[in-house]
DNA sequence: ATAGTTGCAAAGTGTTTGCGCTGAG
DNA sequence: CTCAGCGCAAACACTTTGCAACTAT
């Protein structure tokens, strides 16, 4: 059972229909490895099927969002990317450089902090998902050498 | 000599000419407690000056950014907020029921993280400025009573 | 059969840009 | 004087919405 099916059985349980296009879109997401603009995933979908609306695809991005079944990551760009939620909550840092992405693990790293929040200020934060900018390993390598 | 007046000798001796329309921006900002989106500031600066236009805040507010003296803040929202530099880095914790914003020190909570980034991934991360949402102490408790 | 979903088109936000005029230096 | 910066209007990029036609159940 693959996470599109196991997406798909959630979906029909909770009554709503499977069509086609929500079909596609969940494979197009799924089947890339990083996260996806709208539009990445509009494009995808169309070299299947050409008639697919850029608004079904948002319209399909907001069903899964509420289920929490795709996380959104803001990277501050004015354009949002989604991917498919992990069991494993995790954060991406971006290198502003090179644009890649790295995965960072919530348990290490963010939840010392949101533990100190709660702690400190009996304020209960939402880390769902952050994604911090930077400079990766290599792009520092290639400044200090260059 | 306050925050104003030393954001405008920076200018200034920058070389950037310091018009009313600048000048009227940077006190909206300053005279106003937390961070402000472009709407809040133009609305202000219009109380006095009805004629100042939403473009001429969106372009100081680029020089200012440019220049570090004002910093952005990405709540998520699609609509950025803004708020003078500070000397101290700073982070804020926001109420995503009743919207109040509380103010956390960098080096207290964020700098660990930064350091564990860096140490672990090699990845030197620009944590300039982050929006943490979660529920205040107040609401939390509101929430636990009713 | 019928309510949920689609494609289309249009509207809605927030932000940026081209341009001719104006005023700070 | 002169060019940086202004107001205006239009363009932009991303996302949402109203509606009639369609289709998964």
């Amino acid at each position: 059972m693959t996470k599109v099916d196991e997406i798909l059985d959630v979906l029909r349980e909770e009554g709503y229909r499977l069509t086609p296009q929500r079909v596609m879109i969940l494979s197009a997401i799924a089947s890339s490895p990083g996260h996806m603009t709208a539009e990445e995933i509009h494009e995808k979908v169309k070299k299947t099927y050409p008639y697919i609306d850029i608004a079904t695809v948002y319209r399909t991005i907001q069903l899964l969002k509420r289920h929490r079944l795709l996380v959104e990551i803001d990277l501050g760009s004015g354009t949002s990317q989604y991917e498919l939620a992990r069991a494993e909550r995790h954060h991406h840092m971006v290198c502003r450089e090179c644009g890649k992405t790295i995965d960072i693990d919530h348990r290490r790293f963010l939840e010392p902090v949101r533990a100190a929040l709660l702690q400190e200020f009996d304020f209960e934060a939402d880390i769902d998902h952050f994604a911090i900018f930077g400079l990766c390993k290599e792009c520092r390598a290639k400044k200090a050498a260059g």
